[in-house]
DNA sequence: GATGAATGAGTGTTCATTCAT
DNA sequence: GATGAATGAACACTCATTCAT
């Protein structure tokens, strides 16, 4: 357990590293050398960590994809209230923490992979499979509970997610959207319309 | 005209082989030697016709953004019927047309460099306004014409805007959502209702 | 006369950029782009005017060592008196001007150009035998004047003009004598004395 | 101690080859892919050893002007005779030795670096600065112990270095001065009757 | 006289990777 | 677990030069 978690921790820490990299400076920037100055290390210990560039690369798409894994899992397990479960869901995923997860750089920089990189894609896709599948389960409860109407759960799902992906797009396209906050509470507005959800009894 | 035309007109040859790379390899593709191979000559030529590698990736971005621009202004021109106008213009942009206006991986290359290179992100974020100026325009003649029923043009554009983008988003993420042309039916339809647009009357 | 002069013309004037290109980049700043750049013609017409690199800089040198040959030929011309003749060509050499008729980096590449370059050598060497045999004939003319007395005129020659270029050298190296003139007027005095000039009387 | 020091070796070892080089080359000798097919190494390990070419001339520069600093102060170490340690230090500077502790070409190639770059300035003039210092150190102690009678020592001291400076010059200038060696006896001859030596007793 | 397009060799530098220690 | 030396391929870019117009 000792030195296995040593080493593993040590992974860890250089994969900040390479995510500070690429925030920085791009894909570009994510070279072994830069990674190491960084780091304070030697180059070839990034060699040793990661055996491959192709190798790091995964690595950084799995620790990423994790990271929104753990977003959408956990911070609606504490909700109770099926009235405010799926409302909870909305208000993370197109609140400003959502966009806060990954820097906008780092995680278009690995969209950006996914397309020429096979392996990325694989995991990139498996990420959005499962915030699929996490969506319909929660539009089904709500829909089981009486708080959600509509027909097609997966469609619907399919629609929340686009519009979120639109939504994060614009925003990293140059700040196009300015007014962030008000749209994306247009959007929940819309959303919730369409899920046949009440607007919030205060 | 002739001389600098005949120079003109090597560029966008170049430029066409440029686009090749980029589709096959990725932006890492597009260095001065393949392009190069691909064109038959000698890559310092590359280096004559744009000067810099920067250069060229504005003048590739260039001609991309004009390419849609090109698609949005142009393709409706023909169509009077106000009825048919905005529908016109939601067909194309979500149909098959519209994704095959530049390979998706070329332009999703160029969305990359733009989050890293400001010149790119000017060019990238100017095509965006322009296109959201086109759809205001034509919501608010929709409007006045009585054949749309909405209230701020602006957002509604920003929502369709919204949608195409996580709808091509997710075409590109893997192919994720399959069943495309479901998709873009499903979300014409809605914008259709939130534009208080009349369906279609056979 | 006509054809062949305008022609000549422009060559000069295109040296001049040379010797500009030299003053501020050295001699990698005297390529042909540069150059061109700097006369505001295409890079072709460089070629065209010098045929060669190597034929630039030899045209280049010609040009240096005319203009100091010009110098230490025709500022003394005027001079009749006897006792001033050789006191004047003191005072150009080791004043302002003599360091002013060629800037000192464009005169030092050249003398660089000398130890690699055969061509540039027999130029450059020629132009030193040239001034020592004009010492040496103003030297011989003092003495059969009664005004200077010194037995070997040729080493009289070589200690002035090596004085003269030890002197030119320091103020090159990064101007480390610091009081020039101080140090120039220093020198002149000793080589009088060394010539048995008697001082100038007031 | 141990492994650093092989990289030191190494780096001297690599600095032999630039030398090499720019004797034979002159400075456009000196890229990396010649230097490396000299050592017979690859050329990246050149950036290995001097990260830049600018580090490498450098290096180039300090290991030079080492060489002379070196042989100025360590050869007049063991003369203890008052009436000799001057006399020893002009036949030094004066002599065959002198001129070959660097090859001309390679030092004036620095001397004209050192015109263009100005850490390469710094390096020259700081070497001219301690070699000044030396001699009026030495004219000094001769002053006090009587065998020298000389008012200003640094103008003294400024006299021998530009006499020595232009006697090199001359001497790298094809070889102008083609009794070097008697020359060099009466430059020193003047030097001493300048600072009033007495002529060597024998 | 002057410019155009094109070449091919060469520049310093960066890169991922390997192997030895 | 970490560093050193070394490699070879690739990179964008510059250079002098040529030939056609």
């Amino acid at each position: 357990m000792g030195r296995k978690n040593r080493s593993e921790e040590k992974r860890l820490e250089l994969l900040d590293h390479v995510i500070d990299a690429i925030r920085e400076d791009g894909i570009e920037g994510a070279t072994f050398a830069r990674i190491a100055r960084r780091a304070g290390v030697h180059k070839s210990l990034i060699t040793y960590y990661f055996s491959t560039k192709d190798e790091m690369i995964v690595s950084l798409v799995d620790f990423i994809t994790e990271r929104y894994e753990e977003a959408f899992t956990k911070l609606v397990a504490g909700v109770d209230d099926p009235d405010r479960r799926l409302e909870t869901s909305l208000d993370i995923i197109f609140g400003r923490q959502w966009t806060q997860i990954v820097d906008y750089r780092v995680f278009y920089s690995c969209f950006y992979l996914s397309l020429m990189n096979e392996r990325v894609r694989e995991r990139f896709s498996l990420m959005y499979d499962r915030l699929k599948g996490f969506l319909i389960q929660e539009i089904d409860l709500g829909v089981k509970q009486g708080v959600i109407d509509v027909e097609d759960s997966e469609k619907a799902a399919v629609f929340v997610m686009t519009l979120l992906e639109g939504f994060d797009y614009y925003w990293a396209v140059a700040g196009y959207v300015r007014d962030v906050e008000d749209y994306g509470e247009y959007f929940k507005a819309h959303i919730k319309k369409l899920l046949g959800m009440k607007p919030p009894s205060e």
